[in-house]
DNA sequence: ATTAGTCACGAAAACGTTTTCGTGTTAAAA
DNA sequence: TTTTAACACGAAAACGTTTTCGTGACTAAT
């Protein structure tokens, strides 16, 4: 019905200029007590609050953040949000989002959106098919006109900006020790193509998990999927492969997988074929989902913190957006490296 | 670096006025083609893309949706974003996001923050805090200011607006009554207090499904928890509840819980009370979770068709914004409801 | 009485657009 | 040759702020 109120009519209706209006709600010097009394008075009244729009365009800086991510309904991009937004709203700061539903295009898109104007700055982590097309030229194009980009998880080595990524390499290490530890002499990996960056950091750490250990790398024991396939929705073909796996590998006494649904349809395949499981075999996971915790039995996992890697990621680039130095600080660039903690639960003894 | 180019930079640049480049650019026939060739050229050249904050603050329109929501780590919410996401971008809007975290100040803060301007409409589902509260100033205000709003999920109905709701009602009758014809006898409920909106429809649900066959209402067999505890952290307090409700009713051969989390529980306290699901006791839920898919037995639910919700509400907001009348159809606010399906997994016969 | 200095406020520019209106030039019609 | 009309473009306002600078009216100092 009525609109919000703005300087202008305030002005009109208490018969000052726009600039004593604005200069009295601001507590200038320049105004008479009588006069800020008056209209400040009167801006109560009304409710008055400037309008975000025209400061953002006198400022040039809309004090808002966007975020790119590939799907939102994922329980780690979801905490990293939730991270995100944490600090980003205690440093005065909106969040707008775009999904890239692991699109190159999406993403492209998306990032030309915000990019006129609408933010000052971006947290994103990169599609499956940017990662295998390898087109960075949009985050390049971003950047060369001085919006900086801060890239978590699923970044692109390449480029040249804040990083924020998790000890994938470290993190699977320690959980194929782990069970190897636990006495585990025949450790399988479920693990991706290697085109998916983190996949393959975890790939490695299970390598040289083995190698320490002195054992020998057994190529029939690792089992490496297209998640091209939407598992969701595939579930039963994920889980012929995993019985394969186990079928013509009876030697498996431990397995390490490197997401959430890879650990849990290994355990479902395992009991089905009479294994118990942590005594046959020990499974462990590489996230921070929730189904982990409520499997039964429930499952050993790598913690990634997502939340904790949201909030970095948001401070690094406000940090950023709010240093005087400006854009000449280009090459002091930081990679956060977040460390895992393995948490024990009853998939493993 | 060097910074977005404007259309004062071409226009200097070309030696034309700005007027013209405009014109040019958006190929008015009052430019000779000459000139539109010309300044298209030279825009394409330099990548030129009018500025989104410039545009709002003139057209006093962003474009952009608000959506509050009171925690973005949560399977049904995520994909309510998805749903306003998918639509939004299809027809021109950006989403940007504010997380209430359940609590009443921080809706309003955030609330205040996107209403000078940053958004055209509201998308939300008030927190917890709130509906204790029962303060809803903060709707009427914005709504006052002819700020559009729309409700989802948890929504109020003293306020005059669209909104978007699930047939809690009728999804929880409908959930009992397959109980029932699976030849339960004894049919207990998990719930939350009266005061969560949801929870309470769906009470009445099982109530009324009870009725309808004749059955007693036994007030023993309801079990009503306070969700202001958070269950995720304090998981073994639930479960003694349910243990507790187990024990003193060995009849209970059918459990309906209000949400995913307690219909879980329920799972595991009976089995652990050596009890055979579904042959001693058939569960079924109320979630469009992703807990309940990967639960060994499976879980029985009333999905919520979440993203369905959340591309209506995203429709209803736009077609408000965009529909020529303006404020004054305040009558014909329309309240949509969402059917729910029930998905039939291992937890019941 | 003149000068200098405060005080309190207003005019105007700027951020980057779009759009209305006015205007000078040229070509066609009378 | 004069009038009319089309053409191609520019000036300026508007969206809502903040801020710099200028200025008129006092007061105090010389």
């Amino acid at each position: 019905m009525k609109r919000k109120i703005t300087l202008k009519q305030i002005a009109k209706e208490l018969d000052v200029s726009i600039s004593t209006v604005s200069k009295a709600l601001r507590n200038s010097p320049e105004i008479s007590a009588d006069t800020k009394q008056k209209v400040q008075a009167f801006a109560k009244l009304y409710n008055y609050r400037p309008n975000n729009i025209a400061l953002s365009l006198k400022n040039r800086k809309t004090n808002t953040i966007g975020i790119i991510i590939p799907e939102i309904v994922h329980h780690f991009f979801s905490k990293v949000i939730r991270g995100v937004e944490l600090v980003a709203n205690k440093r005065g700061y909106n969040v707008i989002i775009g999904l890239s539903n692991e699109s190159f295009s999406k993403e492209v898109i998306n990032m030309e959106m915000l990019a006129n104007g609408s933010i000052d700055g971006f947290i994103l982590s990169i599609s499956k098919e940017t990662q295998q097309l390898q087109d960075y030229h949009h985050f390049n194009e971003t950047m060369s006109q001085g919006m900086p980009i801060v890239m978590f998880d699923r970044v692109v080595s390449d480029i040249k900006c804040d990083k924020v990524i998790v000890n994938d390499f470290g993190g699977a290490k320690s959980a194929v020790e782990k069970l190897l530890s636990n006495g585990c002499k025949s450790v399988a990996l479920i693990t991706t193509k290697d085109y998916v960056s983190v996949g393959k950091l975890r790939t490695q750490g299970y390598m040289e998990a083995l190698r320490d250990a002195g054992l020998e790398l057994k190529s029939e024991l690792i089992l490496k999927l297209d998640d091209r396939l939407d598992y969701e929705v595939h579930l039963d073909a994920l889980e012929q492969e995993i019985e394969q796996l186990f079928k013509t590998n009876k030697v498996i006494d431990g397995v390490f997988a490197v997401n959430e649904l890879y650990a849990l349809s290994a355990m479902k395949v395992a009991r089905n074929l009479g294994y118990s499981v942590p005594d046959d075999v020990q499974v462990i996971g590489f996230t921070d989902g929730v189904l982990s915790k409520h499997a039964t039995p429930s499952l050993t996992t790598v913690s990634q913190h997502a939340q904790i890697m949201g909030e970095k990621a948001a401070n690094l680039l406000i940090d950023r957006l709010e240093s005087d130095y400006g854009e000449n600080d280009e090459d002091n660039y930081s990679t956060v490296v977040i460390e895992t903690d393995l948490i024990e639960r009853e998939s493993t003894k």
